[in-house]
DNA sequence: ATGCCGTGGAAACCACGA
Protein backbone atom coordinates (compact mmCIF):
# COMPACT_ATOMS: atom_id res chain seq x y z
CA UNK A 1 0.00 0.00 0.00
CA UNK A 2 2.15 3.43 -1.27
CA UNK A 3 0.02 6.70 0.07
CA UNK A 4 1.28 9.44 -0.87
CA UNK A 5 1.04 13.52 -0.21
CA UNK A 6 1.92 16.37 -3.29
CA UNK A 7 1.04 20.16 -2.47
CA UNK A 8 0.43 20.44 -6.68
CA UNK A 9 0.25 24.41 -6.70
CA UNK A 10 -2.72 24.58 -8.45
CA UNK A 11 -4.60 21.80 -9.47
CA UNK A 12 -5.93 23.18 -12.98
CA UNK A 13 -2.70 24.37 -14.18
CA UNK A 14 -0.82 21.25 -12.99
CA UNK A 15 -2.89 18.62 -14.26
CA UNK A 16 -0.76 17.00 -17.09
CA UNK A 17 2.06 16.68 -14.48
CA UNK A 18 0.41 15.53 -11.72
CA UNK A 19 -1.73 12.77 -14.04
CA UNK A 20 1.86 11.56 -15.23
CA UNK A 21 3.16 11.51 -12.13
CA UNK A 22 -0.26 9.09 -10.69
CA UNK A 23 0.30 7.27 -13.93
CA UNK A 24 4.18 6.96 -13.41
CA UNK A 25 4.07 6.02 -9.81
CA UNK A 26 0.82 4.50 -9.23
CA UNK A 27 -0.18 5.19 -5.73
CA UNK A 28 -2.90 4.00 -3.86
CA UNK A 29 -3.95 6.95 -1.52
CA UNK A 30 -3.20 10.30 -2.86
CA UNK A 31 -3.04 13.57 -0.54
CA UNK A 32 -3.37 16.80 -2.45
CA UNK A 33 -2.92 20.35 -1.32
CA UNK A 34 -3.15 24.03 -2.67
CA UNK A 35 -6.09 23.00 -5.27
CA UNK A 36 -6.50 26.69 -6.23
CA UNK A 37 -9.99 25.78 -7.63
CA UNK A 38 -13.60 26.17 -6.29
CA UNK A 39 -15.21 22.80 -5.77
CA UNK A 40 -17.25 22.73 -9.23
CA UNK A 41 -13.23 23.72 -11.08
CA UNK A 42 -12.00 20.36 -9.48
CA UNK A 43 -10.59 17.97 -12.19
CA UNK A 44 -12.70 14.87 -11.11
CA UNK A 45 -13.59 13.46 -14.82
CA UNK A 46 -9.84 13.25 -15.19
CA UNK A 47 -8.62 11.81 -12.21
CA UNK A 48 -11.49 9.49 -12.26
CA UNK A 49 -10.12 8.58 -15.74
CA UNK A 50 -6.67 8.57 -14.47
CA UNK A 51 -8.55 4.97 -11.75
CA UNK A 52 -8.77 7.17 -8.84
CA UNK A 53 -11.73 8.47 -6.64
CA UNK A 54 -11.58 11.32 -4.62
CA UNK A 55 -13.35 13.85 -2.28
CA UNK A 56 -12.25 17.54 -2.19
CA UNK A 57 -12.75 20.45 -0.14
CA UNK A 58 -11.97 23.22 -2.82
CA UNK A 59 -12.45 26.96 -2.33
CA UNK A 60 -11.54 29.71 -4.96
CA UNK A 61 -8.59 30.76 -5.49
CA UNK A 62 -6.83 29.40 -2.26
CA UNK A 63 -5.58 26.62 -0.22
CA UNK A 64 -7.85 23.40 -1.45
CA UNK A 65 -7.66 19.93 -0.10
CA UNK A 66 -8.30 16.54 -1.51
CA UNK A 67 -8.18 12.78 -0.87
CA UNK A 68 -7.70 10.11 -3.59
CA UNK A 69 -7.72 6.38 -3.96
CA UNK A 70 -7.45 3.79 -5.74
CA UNK A 71 -10.02 0.79 -5.81
CA UNK A 72 -11.99 2.79 -2.97
CA UNK A 73 -14.59 5.83 -2.55
CA UNK A 74 -12.23 7.58 0.63
CA UNK A 75 -15.29 8.16 3.39
CA UNK A 76 -15.35 11.33 4.57
CA UNK A 77 -14.86 12.04 7.82
CA UNK A 78 -14.62 15.76 8.25
CA UNK A 79 -13.54 19.00 6.24
CA UNK A 80 -12.06 21.47 8.76
CA UNK A 81 -10.62 21.20 11.74
CA UNK A 82 -12.37 21.81 14.88
CA UNK A 83 -12.05 24.61 17.16
CA UNK A 84 -12.91 27.87 14.81
CA UNK A 85 -15.86 28.31 13.23
CA UNK A 86 -14.45 31.75 11.67
CA UNK A 87 -11.94 30.13 9.91
CA UNK A 88 -13.23 29.76 6.28
CA UNK A 89 -9.58 28.77 4.73
CA UNK A 90 -9.87 24.79 3.09
CA UNK A 91 -6.96 23.41 4.39
CA UNK A 92 -8.21 20.06 6.03
CA UNK A 93 -10.14 17.25 4.95
CA UNK A 94 -10.25 13.45 6.96
CA UNK A 95 -11.25 10.59 5.89
CA UNK A 96 -11.30 6.69 6.19
CA UNK A 97 -9.93 4.88 3.49
CA UNK A 98 -8.04 1.46 3.31
CA UNK A 99 -9.23 0.28 6.76
CA UNK A 100 -7.08 3.78 8.29
CA UNK A 101 -8.01 7.36 8.49
CA UNK A 102 -6.51 9.57 6.46
CA UNK A 103 -5.78 13.19 7.70
CA UNK A 104 -4.81 15.65 4.51
CA UNK A 105 -3.54 19.38 5.49
CA UNK A 106 -1.89 22.49 3.93
CA UNK A 107 -0.72 24.29 7.37
CA UNK A 108 -0.42 28.02 6.91
CA UNK A 109 2.43 29.71 5.33
CA UNK A 110 2.88 32.28 8.61
CA UNK A 111 4.88 34.69 6.71
CA UNK A 112 5.49 37.58 7.37
CA UNK A 113 6.64 36.69 11.02
CA UNK A 114 5.85 38.12 13.53
CA UNK A 115 2.14 39.20 12.93
CA UNK A 116 -1.04 37.98 11.98
CA UNK A 117 -0.49 35.69 9.45
CA UNK A 118 1.85 34.31 11.80
CA UNK A 119 -0.13 34.06 15.03
CA UNK A 120 -2.61 32.01 12.90
CA UNK A 121 -0.05 29.60 11.79
CA UNK A 122 0.73 28.83 15.32
CA UNK A 123 -3.06 29.21 15.94
CA UNK A 124 -3.95 26.54 13.39
CA UNK A 125 -0.59 24.13 14.64
CA UNK A 126 -2.53 23.69 18.37
CA UNK A 127 -6.37 23.00 16.63
CA UNK A 128 -4.19 20.57 14.40
CA UNK A 129 -2.09 19.34 17.48
CA UNK A 130 -5.15 19.04 19.72
CA UNK A 131 -7.36 17.44 16.81
CA UNK A 132 -4.38 15.11 16.93
CA UNK A 133 -4.40 14.01 20.43
CA UNK A 134 -7.46 12.69 19.91
CA UNK A 135 -7.13 10.41 17.14
CA UNK A 136 -3.89 9.24 18.36
CA UNK A 137 -5.98 7.89 21.59
CA UNK A 138 -8.42 6.63 19.13
CA UNK A 139 -5.59 3.80 18.64
CA UNK A 140 -6.81 3.93 14.87
CA UNK A 141 -4.46 3.48 12.11
CA UNK A 142 -3.50 7.20 11.45
CA UNK A 143 -1.56 8.88 8.34
CA UNK A 144 -1.68 12.79 8.83
CA UNK A 145 -0.07 14.02 5.93
CA UNK A 146 0.58 17.13 3.75
CA UNK A 147 2.26 20.44 3.29
CA UNK A 148 2.94 21.29 6.99
CA UNK A 149 5.12 24.32 6.57
CA UNK A 150 7.56 24.03 8.60
CA UNK A 151 11.16 22.36 8.51
CA UNK A 152 11.86 20.71 11.45
CA UNK A 153 14.91 20.29 11.73
CA UNK A 154 18.31 21.80 10.62
CA UNK A 155 18.76 18.95 8.67
CA UNK A 156 15.90 20.01 6.44
CA UNK A 157 16.90 23.00 5.48
CA UNK A 158 19.79 23.89 2.96
CA UNK A 159 21.08 26.99 4.32
CA UNK A 160 19.47 27.02 8.32
CA UNK A 161 21.18 30.69 9.41
CA UNK A 162 19.18 32.08 6.34
CA UNK A 163 15.71 31.24 7.52
CA UNK A 164 15.81 31.52 11.09
CA UNK A 165 13.44 34.16 11.56
CA UNK A 166 11.56 32.90 8.83
CA UNK A 167 7.85 31.67 9.98
CA UNK A 168 8.42 28.05 8.16
CA UNK A 169 11.72 27.95 10.39
CA UNK A 170 11.11 29.94 13.58
CA UNK A 171 11.94 28.37 16.71
CA UNK A 172 7.92 28.66 17.58
CA UNK A 173 7.01 26.80 14.28
CA UNK A 174 9.58 24.01 15.26
CA UNK A 175 8.66 23.25 18.37
CA UNK A 176 5.17 23.36 17.24
CA UNK A 177 5.85 20.33 15.12
CA UNK A 178 7.92 18.53 17.74
CA UNK A 179 5.24 18.92 20.30
CA UNK A 180 2.80 17.75 17.56
CA UNK A 181 4.87 14.28 16.89
CA UNK A 182 5.83 13.57 20.55
CA UNK A 183 2.32 12.65 20.98
CA UNK A 184 3.79 9.82 19.65
CA UNK A 185 3.53 10.18 15.96
CA UNK A 186 6.62 8.85 13.69
CA UNK A 187 7.70 10.94 11.05
CA UNK A 188 8.28 8.44 8.41
CA UNK A 189 11.16 10.07 6.37
CA UNK A 190 13.34 10.81 9.59
CA UNK A 191 12.37 7.05 10.60
CA UNK A 192 13.73 5.81 7.50
CA UNK A 193 16.82 8.23 6.77
CA UNK A 194 17.53 10.01 9.68
CA UNK A 195 20.61 11.56 8.63
CA UNK A 196 20.19 12.27 4.94
CA UNK A 197 19.54 15.41 3.51
CA UNK A 198 16.47 15.08 2.23
CA UNK A 199 14.26 18.00 0.55
CA UNK A 200 10.57 18.20 -0.66
CA UNK A 201 10.55 22.11 -1.87
CA UNK A 202 12.72 23.59 -4.32
CA UNK A 203 11.82 27.41 -4.81
CA UNK A 204 10.79 28.33 -8.90
CA UNK A 205 13.63 31.38 -9.18
CA UNK A 206 17.69 31.54 -8.37
CA UNK A 207 17.95 27.70 -9.64
CA UNK A 208 16.88 26.61 -6.31
CA UNK A 209 16.32 22.58 -8.08
CA UNK A 210 19.10 22.99 -9.80
CA UNK A 211 21.82 23.72 -7.21
CA UNK A 212 19.43 21.73 -4.85
CA UNK A 213 18.42 24.26 -2.71
CA UNK A 214 15.44 22.59 -1.01
CA UNK A 215 13.67 22.45 1.91
CA UNK A 216 11.72 19.54 3.94
CA UNK A 217 8.44 20.91 4.67
CA UNK A 218 5.95 18.17 3.43
CA UNK A 219 5.68 15.31 5.89
CA UNK A 220 3.91 11.82 6.39
CA UNK A 221 2.98 11.76 10.40
CA UNK A 222 1.93 7.77 11.18
CA UNK A 223 0.35 6.52 14.20
CA UNK A 224 2.31 3.92 16.13
CA UNK A 225 -0.22 0.98 13.79
CA UNK A 226 0.92 2.64 10.56
CA UNK A 227 4.81 2.74 11.90
CA UNK A 228 4.69 -0.60 12.74
CA UNK A 229 4.00 -1.79 8.50
CA UNK A 230 6.40 1.15 7.52
CA UNK A 231 8.52 -0.90 4.83
CA UNK A 232 9.36 2.27 2.68
CA UNK A 233 9.64 5.83 2.28
CA UNK A 234 10.45 8.24 -0.35
CA UNK A 235 10.37 11.88 -2.12
CA UNK A 236 10.15 11.84 -6.15
CA UNK A 237 12.39 14.90 -6.85
CA UNK A 238 12.73 14.04 -10.24
CA UNK A 239 9.37 15.29 -10.71
CA UNK A 240 10.20 18.57 -9.75
CA UNK A 241 12.17 19.00 -12.97
CA UNK A 242 9.26 17.88 -14.93
CA UNK A 243 8.13 20.87 -16.84
CA UNK A 244 5.41 23.11 -15.52
CA UNK A 245 6.12 21.35 -12.35
CA UNK A 246 4.97 22.36 -8.90
CA UNK A 247 7.30 24.00 -6.73
CA UNK A 248 7.05 20.50 -4.39
CA UNK A 249 7.78 17.38 -4.99
CA UNK A 250 5.35 14.27 -4.30
CA UNK A 251 6.65 12.52 -1.12
CA UNK A 252 5.68 9.28 -0.29
CA UNK A 253 5.38 5.78 2.02
CA UNK A 254 5.06 1.89 1.62
CA UNK A 255 3.56 0.09 4.32
CA UNK A 256 2.71 -3.69 4.59
CA UNK A 257 -1.05 -4.38 4.08
CA UNK A 258 -2.70 -5.08 7.49
CA UNK A 259 -3.50 -8.45 8.30
C1' DA B 1 19.26 40.02 0.89
C1' DT B 2 15.76 39.80 -2.41
C1' DG B 3 9.34 36.77 -4.47
C1' DC B 4 14.29 36.91 -9.18
C1' DC B 5 8.89 32.59 -10.56
C1' DG B 6 4.32 31.05 -10.86
C1' DT B 7 -0.79 30.65 -9.95
C1' DG B 8 -5.51 32.45 -10.01
C1' DG B 9 -8.64 36.28 -10.48
C1' DA B 10 -9.59 40.57 -11.83
C1' DA B 11 -8.71 43.71 -15.13
C1' DA B 12 -3.70 44.77 -17.31
C1' DC B 13 -2.25 44.87 -11.70
C1' DC B 14 -2.92 42.37 -7.40
C1' DA B 15 -2.72 38.78 -3.54
C1' DC B 16 -0.36 35.00 -2.22
C1' DG B 17 3.17 31.57 -1.79
C1' DA B 18 7.91 29.56 1.24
Amino acid sequence: MKIATYNVNGVNGRLQVLLRWLNEATPDIVCLQELKAPPEKFPASAIKDAGYKAIWHGQKSWNGVAILARNEEPKEICRALPGDPEDLHSRYIEASVANMVVGCLYLPNGNPAPGPKFDYKLAWFERLTKHAAGLFKSGKPVVLTGDYNVMPTELDVYKPERWVDDALFRPESRAAFKKLVSQGWTDAIRKLYPDQKIYTFWDYFRNAYGRDAGLRIDHLLLSPHVAKRLVAAGVDRHVRGWEKSSDHAPVWIEVANSK
